[in-house]
DNA sequence: GTGTCATGCGTAT
DNA sequence: TACGCCTGACACG
């Protein structure tokens, strides 16, 4: 259930504990059984994600790609060990420490070029480290947007528009910016974009430090809410259909929008 | 227990 | 625009 958030997290973690260790692969469930084989004995070198694709790179310059989709999950495991579950695709694993990978809709080795090409096909992703990496994002963020007459709310969601952002963060940006999901993509004026993006940055790293996602600010949270956060206390409009707004009281609105729901609150996202 | 839905996306139509 | 992937959570009975 990841956005990109997870990936990044997931990063960091497998990168800690796998860095420069030879690894053991093996496919519980068989989907991955040859390439199971072809990275066992081989040496991590580094994990890194760009949006929602995450790529083990290998000293041999294999690339392990993976991509969860709608169902994957990452388990981290130590020693002694669960007996895996019979649908792991994968568990990787060195010494005492093992990931644990169930659900994915990508799992498959790529060399350099086919995983650069994978994320060539990315538009730049918001938690990416450096000051000239997210400088190059939002300028190329607001020329993709500049071209488009979509409306905003497909674009966020478009992974070639910007990396990594999923149906909560869509809908939660949004709210945020004070944007109306049907609003043509090259209207919003430059004021808009620049706030799209530093939101999707903001918002992203409080997700990747925290591995979950809440966007309500805390100081607009009751003090009950603020001691156990459901999940429903923890966003403004995502799957709060007919509830009133947190900041304006109006009920928050659903549509559907290429097979995916899109919420917002018709007054602090007005149409236009 | 059964049915539906979902934080996603590639491919076919 | 529709389907397939292939999993877990939750509502309902």
């Amino acid at each position: 259930m990841p956005e990109g958030h997870i990936l990044h997290r997931a990063a960091t973690q497998h990168t800690k504990l796998f860095a420069g260790r030879v690894i053991d692969a093996e496919s519980p469930q068989g989907r991955f059984d040859q390439g199971a084989e072809r990275l066992s004995g081989q040496t991590v070198a580094k994990v890194d994600a760009h949006g929602k694709h995450l790529f083990w790179r290998f000293d041999s310059g294999d690339v392990l790609h993976i991509h969860l989709g709608l169902y994957g999950k990452f388990l981290v495991q130590t020693a002694p060990f669960p007996e895996p579950s019979p649908n792991a695709r994968v568990l990787l694993s060195a010494g005492d420490d093992r990931i644990h990978l169930a659900g994915p809709t990508a799992c498959d080795i790529l060399d350099e070029a086919e995983a650069d090409a994978v994320v060539e096909r990315l538009g730049p992703d918001p938690l990416h480290r450096s000051k000239k990496q997210l400088q190059d994002g939002e300028r190329r963020f607001a020329d993709l947007l500049a071209r488009r007459r979509t409306p905003i709310g497909r674009a966020m969601l478009d992974q070639k528009v910007i990396a990594g952002l999923g149906n909560i963060y869509r809908a939660e940006i949004l709210f945020l910016a004070g944007l109306h999901p049907m609003l043509p993509a090259n209207e919003v004026d430059a004021e808009g974009v620049a706030e799209l993006w530093q939101l999707s940055v903001d918002q992203l790293r409080l997700g990747q430090k925290s591995g979950r996602i809440v966007t309500v600010d805390p100081a607009e949270l009751g003090a009950s809410s603020r001691a156990k956060l459901s999940r429903s206390d923890s966003v403004y409009v995502y799957k709060r259909h007919d509830e009133p707004c947190r900041r304006c009281g109006a009920l928050v609105r659903s549509a559907s929008m290429d097979q995916r729901t899109i919420w917002w609150c018709p007054q602090c996202q007005p149409e236009e």
